[in-house]
DNA sequence: CGTGCGGCCAGTACTGGCCGCACGGTGCTGTACT
């Protein structure tokens, strides 16, 4: 960053971005939002951006990248995503270059890309972070100089990263490498754990947090509960057929999309399966028909999503509960882009918890922890990571996670060109225990997240507070668009004066109340931060035991709860 | 943790029920073959 762009005041270095966006992109004007972002990582500050999709995440670093010397590097987890990104820039008339470096190209192709960022034709180069995890990568990254480092699409940092796409967490290590620039990163939908989390792994400095409404009111919300698989399967299959078309339903497992794929067809809809399991061709033509309009409705796995730019789809179902409610709001989000009514139906057994219980409880792999641990005891030195578990036959992704682990526990570090070695003063014995413990943790925050969307299932007061309580956002309700501030008995037809309305509202009593964000300490989970408040319950998110609901009456009793001054940072 | 499937038995000629076991989600990558 130079001295000039550093010493500029806010005021100039907004009409600059606003100039910017007129003249290279056609954009008239910049959403508050997204100038807030493109000001800070001008000014070298690092961001975090949590902005809805259709908000312009991707305008953020596209105009700032064009007003930072070097070049961008934008860290994107699907090849699909960065070729629509290479897409919308080329589109613009005025827009420099922008090339991707991943395996699907032609070696000429790549051959080009690194070309065309050496020479400065190109200003945006786009890879996944596996690439990142090879030297030659970083070496060439960091003689080109980048100043701008993005990762898009960062809630993967915080769901893939632990085992699914290990590399995910390497991107700190990555960074410092190619020379330390400015990080943004960019998310449509993040907790405020998560977002702690994003923050935390890509070791970003004291960065803006930029955080747009997460309310989305003409998205209906709507849980329906059942006892017997039969009648769930049974009303899934009803509902898509009944609600108007596009929409969306999101199934457990690839076995449950191509059965409800299956009997949406036999009555007559043109409805299609997506999962990972399919072959790549078929995968296309199912998302190019469902953008072109062809298809009634896509039955899917979490595997349908990030890259759906779709406006007018008009439900999302659930047939069965997700992971998280994170997951559940990204995937929700997918519907009524156009601003037009649009309805989010969870489908709730309880039973079908046991699914999202058991990725949630996954325990590390010890055999391949033990290995790793021993290796880097018995070498005892600095050791590039590919080297670890070679002989073994690990992985570089099995490897991988499990050094991720082994750091986490802090009985590992990595070095400046990215090896790694035991911290001293460690034994093995020591650090598989610490590790273990690690991911024991890391279990117990993930199966709390589980218990969230129980709760949001389960619920009493309005749906809508609760999500929005999840994301930080306080909201006082009743939303009147969700199944309880409207009872589905009857739609459309609410009548003034109906007496259970004012009795479902919570009673505001004189006791001390916990407001949503207030810093408080558990006589035995330590501290935490009210997420939100329900009825006669809270919810705290504490710092080593994840979310936990908490009876007001309870906490009185038994004096559990204490408030904390001031705020921890 | 819950579900579905194959195998088995019982004991009747077609089906029904029980037991035990395997399986369950997300994508990049580089290499070996056609």
């Amino acid at each position: 960053m130079s001295e000039h762009t550093a010493n500029e005041s806010g005021a100039t270095v907004r009409e600059r971005l606003r100039r910017t966006a007129a003249e290279v992109f056609g954009w008239s004007e910049l959403r508050p939002g997204q100038s807030a972002a493109m000001e800070a990582v001008v000014q070298g500050r690092d961001a975090l951006a949590v902005m809805p999709t259709g908000a312009g995440k991707s305008a953020v670093y596209q105009v700032a990248g064009l007003l930072l010397p070097g070049p961008t590097v934008v860290v994107s987890p699907l090849i699909a995503l960065q070729r629509d990104q290479i897409a919308g820039l080329l589109g613009h008339r005025l827009a420099p270059g922008a090339v991707a470096v991943n395996s699907a190209q032609a070696a000429g192709e790549t051959a080009a890309a690194w070309d065309a960022v050496r020479h400065g034709d190109a200003e945006f180069l786009f890879l996944s972070p596996e690439q990142l995890a090879k030297d030659e990568v970083v070496e060439r990254l960091a003689a080109a100089g980048p100043s701008l480092f993005v990762v898009d699409e960062a809630q993967c940092v915080a769901a893939w990263g632990h085992d699914f796409r290990p590399d995910y967490l390497r991107l700190a290590q990555a960074i410092q490498r190619v020379g330390r620039p400015t990080v943004l990163a960019l998310t449509a939908t993040a907790a405020p754990p998560v977002r702690e989390e994003i923050v935390r792994r890509l070791d970003m400095d004291d960065p803006a947090i930029v955080a747009a409404g997460f309310d989305r009111p003409n998205i209906a919300l709507e849980v329906r509960r059942f006892q017997e698989d039969t009648d769930k399967r049974r009303a899934v299959v009803e509902r898509a057929a009944g609600e108007p078309k596009p929409g969306i339903v999101y199934t457990a497992t690839r076995r449950d999309a191509e059965e409800y794929a299956a009997d949406l067809a036999d009555l007559g809809l043109s409805a299609d399966a997506y999962h990972a399991g399919l072959a790549s061709g078929e995968r296309s033509r199912v998302h190019d028909a469902f953008l072109a309009g062809e298809t009634d409705v896509v039955v899917a796995t979490s595997a349908f999503g990030m890259g759906i730019d779709k406006e007018d789809v008009r439900f999302v179902l659930h047939a069965s509960v997700p992971g998280s409610l994170d997951a559940y709001y990204q995937e929700i989000g997918r519907a009524g882009r156009d601003g037009r009514p649009a309805v989010a139906v969870l489908h709730y057994r309880p039973e079908d918890s046991a699914l999202q219980h058991l990725f949630a409880r996954r325990a590390p792999d010890e055999e391949t922890l033990g290995t790793v641990v021993e290796e880097l005891h018995e070498h005892g030195g600095w050791l590039p990571l590919d080297d670890i578990g070679e002989g073994a036959g690990l992985s570089h992704r099995r490897a991988t996670a499990a050094v991720n682990l082994l750091e986490q526990a802090g009985v590992v570090r990595t070095d400046e060109q990215g090896r790694v070695r035991a911290v001293d003063g460690t034994t093995p014995e020591d650090a598989t225990a610490r590790a273990a413990e690690e991911a024991l943790s890391r279990g117990r925050l993930e199966q709390s997240r589980l218990e969230m969307v129980l709760g949001y299932a389960e619920a009493t007061g309005c749906r809508r507070r609760f999500l929005l309580g999840y994301f930080g956002e306080p909201y006082e309700g009743p939303c009147d668009t969700c199944d309880v501030c409207v009872p589905a008995s009857a739609p459309g037809t609410v009548v003034d004066g109906v007496g259970d309305t004012e009795d479902a509202r919570p009673a505001h009593p004189a006791a001390p109340t916990y407001p949503a964000g207030a810093s408080v300490r558990h006589r035995e989970w330590g501290d935490g931060t009210v997420m939100s408040e329900e009825g006669d319950r809270i919810t705290v998110l504490f710092d080593s035991m994840g979310y936990r609901t908490l009876s007001l009456a309870a906490i009185a009793d038994q004096e559990l709860l204490t408030t904390r001054e001031g705020d921890k940072s």
